[in-house]
DNA sequence: CCTATTTAGTTCTAATAAGAACCAAATATA
DNA sequence: TATATTTGGTTCTTATTAGAACTAAATAGG
């Protein structure tokens, strides 16, 4: 088979929608005074009692030296607090505030029904196609990257580092270790 | 029907995969020693001799403000020229330099290689369920907003400035012009 | 022809993104 | 028990993102 000759339209459209989508859910969370990666905070720790900063970044897919500047920017806004952990002397707990847990209730219901009416047209199985194509493409992904686990974020970011530095040494002709 | 009470897991897949594809991309874009943008830009060029900045941006779907600087960090890595428009006092062309055309024509082969075998176990049928299926979500996403009409990048940015102040105000209870 | 409006690209601001380096705490190993 | 390694969160750096405000140039309208 000939070496392909254009970039795949599928992975410009899976750009595109995604752009989109962001950009869709932004406009409602403008209308809270949050950014999007906020409003993903609140409505991922308004399900739990606290989580630490581990686990909220594995939940909302934001790496950790980033989401220390989002909590920063949050406790500033009143909506969250840090707690020191009980058993781990090297983990901070986050919870909403008061203020943030009444957002938080405020918000869900309206981002569910504004993000929900976007699949009105749709059946269960246009939804379940959707879905699973898109599951299938991201296995695809982790298939290629020569592991075919899903692993938490920093793992995946300290693996894509492993895998740089792999690429960039094969590139250079360098001796390389087990792939 | 009763109100939704969880995030569609259907855009959390389009989400977490969108970012794996990106991962995955940077990936083969760091061992040339470029951004994803950057890659972007130089394969966007590439096919071209010299494009303006409003072309340009809604190609790569960069907005102006942002697309600026990376011109001008690929214009430093000496990739990239800009050359003044002899039709409009105004426009700027950026042309790919010597050493730009030189990347691109190593980058392109590698590249599309690298991003196309994801779809090694796919069909033709595959491939075309995936991108339709994202299309119409796209579409249900512009719907969603108004206007079924795709737009160019800064309209869509200035279309999203005028819906988060009609957001905004008619959140505050002020009359709102026509929708 | 003159005035008003729109547009192309730049500058600026705030936020986010990724990831390296760091330090202290936890865990693993000998 | 002591040493080595890993981990959680912070700080720092670079790049990108979005969008407002700006200036000069182009276009529209009277």
């Amino acid at each position: 088979m000939s070496p392909p000759t254009e970039f795949p339209r599928v992975l410009s459209e899976l750009v595109r929608t995604n752009q989109a989508f962001l950009n869709y859910a932004a406009i409602h969370a403008y209308t809270l005074e949050l950014t999007l990666p906020q409003l993903d905070i609140i409505l991922t720790l308004g399900h739990a009692f606290g989580m630490t900063f581990k686990r909220l970044g594995e939940k909302t897919l934001i790496t950790k030296g980033t989401l220390t500047g989002i909590i920063n920017r949050m406790e500033h806004k009143g909506l969250v607090q840090r707690i020191a952990s009980k058993t781990d002397g090297r983990s901070q707990i986050v919870r909403l505030t008061t203020a943030g847990q009444t957002l938080f209730e405020q918000a869900v219901p309206e981002h569910l029904d504004y993000v929900n009416q976007l699949f009105k047209e749709y059946s269960l199985e246009d939804i379940a196609t959707l879905e699973s194509t898109l599951l299938r493409l991201r296995k695809a992904i982790f298939a290629a990257h020569g592991d075919g686990s899903e692993k938490p974020v920093d793992e995946i970011a300290g693996w894509c580092t492993q895998v740089k530095a792999v690429c960039k040494n094969y590139q250079e002709g360098d001796v390389v270790g087990p792939c």
